[in-house]
DNA sequence: ACCTATTAATAATC
DNA sequence: TGATTATTAATAGGT
């Protein structure tokens, strides 16, 4: 993507093999991340660069997590017949590793935050204020939430009797209408009776 | 990259989102590929989609043979404690109730936070914390906020909408009546044509 | 590491 | 879905 078309072949030249994995295994995790944020995605990534080292991404818990998830998935695919939920253990890890999912929410919000880059604050503040605001903006959410849904849900009721309401006014006239011969009032549709429903979805 | 940037967060609209997965995601198993052939990178990568479907790629051998490499690593990497060995289950319950303290010591924190007794931070430390907590709910907040009011807005004027249909229909027949002598039928209110407001508020 | 000319990816659109 | 295209993003080659 620069200064030449590239060949999918092995980099010969170990000089620019070496800078290209380095900007594109970059790229790689810049963009895993991106899909992951953007379609609510999970992914695991991890690169063994031909020196053998490591470097990973895993974008929800742990990839431990990952991996985990991974294996039932495709155990499930191809039954291997394992007895899954009998051991404590493994009930015991997933905990473990739930826990550590949560953990690592609440520090991803924080360096969210403060990705503007002031690394003048002890890691011990930082971790403590993390869960406050978690937690308060979580309460503050879920309140207004509420009002807002039972709103919704009251005007969509309302709505329901008014369509309701308009409908029985329509027949009525229609019905008189034919009762009385009021050939120009049956025929007067120029006002909206009927209001299409809107495209709007909450989740 | 293209027509209009793109927001590095979740796509609200599920068509987009859906599209963008599969884009995305197909431009990122083909980024893994052209990695490791032309850096001699071994790359295991998967992906879940928010419903659930695994995608996945291993560029050499299989993908349990990958992941068993990464397990291999990361263990050298961190020797978990070789003497509590014995009893695997006790270690992790161990690990899970440190996680739950954890959990707990920063939840405890908010307090901290918002009751204004902390004389253990720095004033200014704690003051940019503060600007910065609040920015960021506004931000969350802001968004839901905004869907939610644009439904109820909608809403409110289909409701109109409906009303003055209703009110329009009920004239008519009232005139219509008057006119025909239909005495009984314009007496017959026993149908709900006005609906009263409601007594939500917001804010 | 930083810079740019280019190519590659892709968001919007049909 | 599957193309098309206008733009943005990634990056190859150089400094």
């Amino acid at each position: 993507m620069a200064r030449g078309k590239v060949q999918l072949k092995r980099i010969e030249n170990p000089v620019h093999r070496q800078v290209t994995f380095c900007k594109r295994r970059a790229g790689l995790l810049k963009k895993a991340k991106e899909l992951s944020v953007l379609c609510d995605a999970e992914i695991g990534l991890f690169i063994f660069s031909a020196h053998g080292k490591l470097y990973e991404l895993a974008t929800k818990g742990t990839m431990q997590g990952l991996i985990e998830r991974y294996m039932k998935f495709t155990r499930g695919a191809q039954p291997e017949a394992a007895a899954p939920e009998a051991h404590p253990l493994l009930v015991a890890k997933e905990e473990t590793n739930a826990l550590k999912q949560e953990i690592q929410t609440l520090q991803k919000g924080i360096s969210y935050l403060f990705e503007g880059g002031n690394k003048t604050m002890a890691i011990d503040e930082l971790q403590l204020l993390e869960k406050n605001l978690e937690t308060w903006i979580y309460h503050i959410r879920s309140m207004k939430m509420n009002i807002m849904l039972q709103e919704i849900q009251a005007l969509k009721d309302k709505e329901g009797t008014l369509k309701a309401a308009n409908k029985y006014l329509h027949d009525k006239i229609v019905e008189n209408t034919a009762i009385s011969n009021f050939a120009e009032f049956a025929t007067d549709t120029s006002y909206p009776l009927i209001v299409q429903d809107g495209g709007f979805q909450l989740y």
